[in-house]
DNA sequence: TTTATTAATCGTAATATTGCAATGTAATAA
DNA sequence: TTATTACATTGCAATATTACGATTAATAAA
């Protein structure tokens, strides 16, 4: 049906989905890689940087806007975006906790 | 289109997606922490485990096996299903190199 | 005001994903 | 041989995602 059954998952788990969702497209890695990798916000470039449609970056900026992971302030006609520090170091935690399960206590089975 | 235009993006970019879209779903992500609590391998409860139906269960296995996370051996009828251990920590270090980007030095701009 | 610039939104086509009923397959049990 | 059990595969309907042309909105520059 194409739709997650949400309902049946805790909050947690949905939370996980959310995250790992947005980063599951290399587009939106390569956003948020740049954004990193310049010290200062982005006005603009990302649609050079990058070589999508401006509607299709746009797209994918207001994802992550959406979920928090960035925002984007008015300066004059463009717009600057930057990573949100808080929610990024809260949503890392979140991950860290989920991929940084220990493995090496697994006896070999199968 | 509905298709990602892979080429325009690193082989890095392009691996750290293909990881976090297969974490993009709550089924998939419940799958993994299902075997990471338990501390041996599944054999064959997941369908109970998780409230989803056997061939919807049985085609998250296949993705994440696919991707080589999890490892799966036949054990007569029932098929024993647990975290592939070297693959694992391989990803979590793709993941965590791209999630641990030091957001500390960046200057508030914006 | 007019024109340019920048980015968001709308509409739509192409493709992908999710979920499950039905069916297939392989191993074991009776 | 004939169930039975456990899981995989197939096929399909419903929905989601991706990408972009066209348009719109807002501001800046002329």
């Amino acid at each position: 049906m194409g739709l997650a059954k949400t309902e049946m998952f805790t909050d947690q788990q949905n939370e996980i989905a959310l995250f790992a969702k947005v980063f599951g497209h290399p587009a939106r890695v390569s956003i948020l890689q740049h954004l990193f990798k310049i010290d200062t916000c982005v006005c603009g470039d990302l649609v050079n940087e990058i070589g999508l449609a401006q509607p299709t970056i746009s797209q994918h900026l207001k994802e992550l806007k959406h979920l928090g992971l960035i925002q984007g302030n008015v300066e004059g006609t463009s717009v600057c975006y930057c990573i949100h520090k808080e929610n990024w170091m809260a949503m890392k935690a979140i991950m860290f906790e989920f991929l940084n399960q220990d493995v090496s206590k697994k006896q070999d089975c199968c």
